[in-house]
DNA sequence: TATAGATAGAATACAGTGTATCGACATGAG
DNA sequence: CTCATGTCGATACACTGTATTCTATCTATA
């Protein structure tokens, strides 16, 4: 009789809390995307009644809230950032990274206000690297057009990548030679200027027109801050 | 025996095309936002049987695309901009202006690539603002720089929007006085940069702090696209 | 004209969804 | 031991997107 053939105590159901419900949630979210996390399917993963989830979580969208502030504990950053414009890159950069990591995220950011306590932790990590500025409301209308920017920068490249994903096809040959609605589309000319740009502009990775478009940003913040221009 | 008293023939349903469904779907989720848009209850609108639509849309996502398409239609420009600057600012506003008619097309945005001859016709309209140009690489690192700062801020803009609007209170009362859960928050003192900035930030007009973002970005690309400081 | 075939449309069906409700059972108090 | 309380599972409801199947109606041929 040894501990191999002696079965196992009939496995009580461990404990139910909201992490372990929103780590199955994101678990289901990240091999399915969002449409593959149902509440019955959630709770089957926990060998657990779908109602039970309502003594932890009041809806669906509340799951959701969940969810996004979750991964904010990957966004946090680790280390104290130098200056404010380390701190805007980074978190911008974190959230994006984040995003690719779980794609699921494309589709919530931005949905609803973030205020759990990761996303609260996050934003004061950002906005603590302007400690001691004045001019607050710059400060303000700086960290929403950054974050603004890489809210719309991340749907795009996570959409983008799907509608490729989805067709088998690389980019550049979708963009350029098959695609077939949008050749025919750019072939009619009446759209010469989009037809030119498609044709004649070189296409650059996503992660450097992410960076790209976000340095010019930081670089505009920066006038307003009153920095001198480079 | 009168037009009146007269029966009128057995109304044989209004041929069905995609314009009137599509019409119907964006009517029902101008009134009860996207989730308010079911299959079953646009062919309703429409005296209609669910599979009947089948024959004109393949899929739900695919109704989805073609009401972003058509209100892309109400963001075309109706005159020819001056410059670029005034077309990519149009643009944006145009486009915000448009969700803050239709909410449900933040949920939208951004969120698959719009391809719809609607949504081609706008880029086209943007783009051919910078014809002559022969930049074209830095020309679309500025469109796109700008579309996604716009996306993402009308995305938090509508968020808010509904946010408040579920509390049934003004955004002053909510993020200073009462909104419970945040004031909270900021109160356990671990928020201090945060908590400063909500309370000693002057909040401004979605409009205004949407212009504002927007013109610090159309600076930012002037001074890309070679133009003097102002 | 009669009949066969094609085709458009409706009805039905299925496998799921989020969530309300109700009933059994366990646990703790008197 | 009894009763109250509160937790948990099962059941139920109204609805979803979509596949399939059936039934009329029209067309074309014999």
């Amino acid at each position: 009789m040894t501990v191999w053939d002696r079965p196992e105590p009939p496995t009580r159901p461990a404990p139910l809390d909201r992490e372990r419900i929103v780590a199955a949630a994101v678990a289901l979210a990240d091999e399915g995307g969002l449409e593959a996390v149902s509440l019955r399917k959630v709770a089957a993963r926990l060998d657990v009644g779908p109602m039970r989830l309502y003594g932890y979580i009041s809806t669906k969208e509340e799951l959701f809230d969940l969810m996004v502030d979750e991964v904010h504990a990957e966004i946090l950053p680790e280390e104290r950032p130098g200056d404010w414009r380390e701190a805007l890159r980074g978190h911008a950069h974190r959230t994006r990274r984040a995003a690719l990591r779980h794609e699921w995220l494309a589709d919530l950011l931005g949905g609803r206000p973030a205020l759990g306590p990761n996303a609260l932790a996050v934003s004061e990590a950002t906005l603590s690297a302007f400690d001691g500025r004045t001019d607050i409301d710059v400060v303000m209308r700086a960290v929403e057009t950054v974050s603004a920017y890489f809210t719309g920068a991340i749907r795009r490249e996570v959409a983008d990548l799907r509608a490729e994903r989805a067709t088998g096809l690389s980019k550049d040959e979708w963009q350029r030679a098959s695609g077939p609605y949008l050749t025919r589309m750019l072939d009619t000319g009446r759209f010469p200027a989009l037809a030119r740009l498609v044709h004649d502009g070189t296409d650059v990775d996503a992660e450097t027109s992410f960076s790209t478009g976000l340095d010019w940003i930081l670089d505009a913040v920066a006038a307003k801050l009153g920095e001198p221009p480079v």
